[in-house]
DNA sequence: TTGCCTCCTGTAGTAGCTACAGGATCAAGA
DNA sequence: TCTTGATCCTGTAGCTACTACAGGAGGCAA
């Protein structure tokens, strides 16, 4: 069973932004929507980040440098809180993600053949007659 | 010179968004934020969409296909509206739209890459330690 | 005239943050 | 001990590019 671990003591917000690199803001706004539990606090009222906190920080990062939408990582992370997650629906999210990203690196491709397409046929000089603007225009609608 | 060509009556909103596949508070939001000239309209008060105005709907939404952020239409817009624009400066505008296409084109592939690497080692079964979420997790912060 | 559809305006919600105002607390130096 | 400046707290507004809704007025056919 994967689990987040331990061995530092607590950080104030703004070392655990400098230290994960996120920023000071994200942090507590990832506190407000759920993601990150609610950490101990001083008496004074200032948080306090645990080790597994900073865990759960890091694991919310990576998934976001990954492109996980944020509710996507609220199931990952769910599962896990659960405990008794299967590999295979982990597995299956992990799958229905890239299979986004697939796609929209293929929607990617076919606008930058246009956007070359459409370029290439310009001949960049000051002449004010610009089949760019012509191919943006395009066709009278229907 | 390029031109927005002119030949058929006046529409109202829900039309124009009709023909033009354009949702109907879209088009309000693109008054709002200056894309678009206000367009006439009747004693009552409603709007009434002339060829011009359709032209430049046309426009703008050919290129938000084509990914152009509102800003970079803006400042397409401008330059044909200014009406001595020269090929050379629409041609910049381009260009540097598909590298930043072609930018993010690159940071998708290598993501899916990566989540093709970590998905491919996991066994998919009902075993709960799950090499996503190890991956995922990472090593500990510095 | 009744009913229904479209139109009008202003405003709020979406994702995922980021930034700011106005006040409290902390830690180090004089 | 006092002061100064950094950091912390909260609540709220801003960003992009829309989209949706409420509440009221206009348009048109039966």
């Amino acid at each position: 069973m994967t689990e987040f671990t331990v061995s530092r003591a607590g950080l104030k917000r703004g070392e655990l932004a400098k230290r994960s690199g996120c920023n000071l803001e994200t942090i507590r706004y990832y506190e407000t929507t759920g993601l990150l539990h609610e950490p101990a606090r001083t008496d004074a009222g200032h948080r306090v980040y645990s080790e597994v906190d900073q865990s759960r920080l890091r694991f919310i990062l990576r998934s976001r440098e990954l492109g996980f939408t944020i509710e996507e990582i609220r199931s990952l992370l769910s599962l896990v809180d659960d405990g008794d997650y299967s590999c295979g629906e982990i597995h299956t999210l992990t799958t229905n993600h890239l299979q986004s990203v697939s796609r929209k690196i293929a929607d990617l491709r076919k606008l930058e053949r246009t956007l070359k397409d459409i370029s290439s046929e310009c001949a960049k000089g000051n002449d004010p007659d610009c089949p760019i603007i012509d191919a943006l225009a395009g066709p009278a609608m229907k």
